[in-house]
DNA sequence: TGGTACGTGCAATCCACTTGCAGTAACGAG
DNA sequence: CTCGTTACTGCAAGTGGATTGCACGTACCA
């Protein structure tokens, strides 16, 4: 089942700007925030409105195929394709805004640390560095 | 040397409204939205304006008397008196919004592996669970 | 006690993001 | 292939948090 295949099994339809924002972000090394995105799908010379790139990235996030991210340093956010990759965190270059993934995630384990501390039930985590690129040093 | 004195120190001004900002986060049990805080002081018969607040924030926050925590699912940021504590992170209610401290940091010992990993300089991280208080479980 | 420059209030502005609505087009049924 | 349902799109307007410009106010040191 692929990308396409999902979309149309939940209702949803592939439609021309779907296509080239999927395309797009397939093609990135690095999560782009909406403006960033609408800014290739110009660059391409697709025709499609801001709205509807927000409004994609959102039916993509709710169908699971596309990871919201929060680089909170910067107002805005970012979207990456899931697509198989495993859950991981990012790196911000406080200097260039570089993004750099990373790949260990040490908080699993605490979850249980969490729950017996806090009486909370712990559902998501959200955990980000920012530090300085090997350029920018 | 007291908060009046840090900022008295830095050249800034010990102002009433500045005082006003500096005592309800002092004794709020939980960090503030700028919005919340103003709720705050006009319950209290405050003459301020938001703005102000704003700018008492951002003030305080550069002299590192107060910090700044960004709980990104809730679109604005919230602030709490740095005052002595300890580095920690935060759970927050995924249902009624209800913001608990932990008091762990797990992260500082990653340190080394990220930058070894990523060739990043590590400066901050920021670390944010959220899930369900046991109101809302 | 007066002068400097920091601080404040008000209004306007910015920016990311959302919503309303009328027109367009995907795609499954027939 | 055609048609009809309904998801999707573009444009414009609206939201909400946060910032900025500017004239006036006030803390506080000489």
């Amino acid at each position: 089942m692929d990308v396409n295949d999902e979309i149309r099994a939940s209702g949803k339809r592939m439609t021309r700007t779907r296509r080239a924002v999927l395309s797009v972000l397939e093609q990135s090394q690095y999560p782009l925030s909406p403006t960033e995105l609408y800014a290739q799908l110009k660059k391409r010379k697709v025709a499609i409105d801001l709205v509807t790139v927000y409004r994609n990235l959102v039916t993509l996030k709710k169908l699971g195929l596309v990871t919201q991210l929060e680089l909170h340093q910067e107002g805005q956010a970012r979207y990456e394709m899931k697509e198989g990759r495993q859950h991981h965190h990012h790196i911000r270059c406080k200097s260039c805004g570089r993004i750099a993934d990373l790949l260990l995630c040490p908080l699993k384990k605490l979850t249980a640390v969490i729950e017996k501390e806090t009486r909370f039930v712990v559902g998501d985590h959200s955990l980000e560095f920012s530090g300085w690129c090997p350029r920018c040093q």
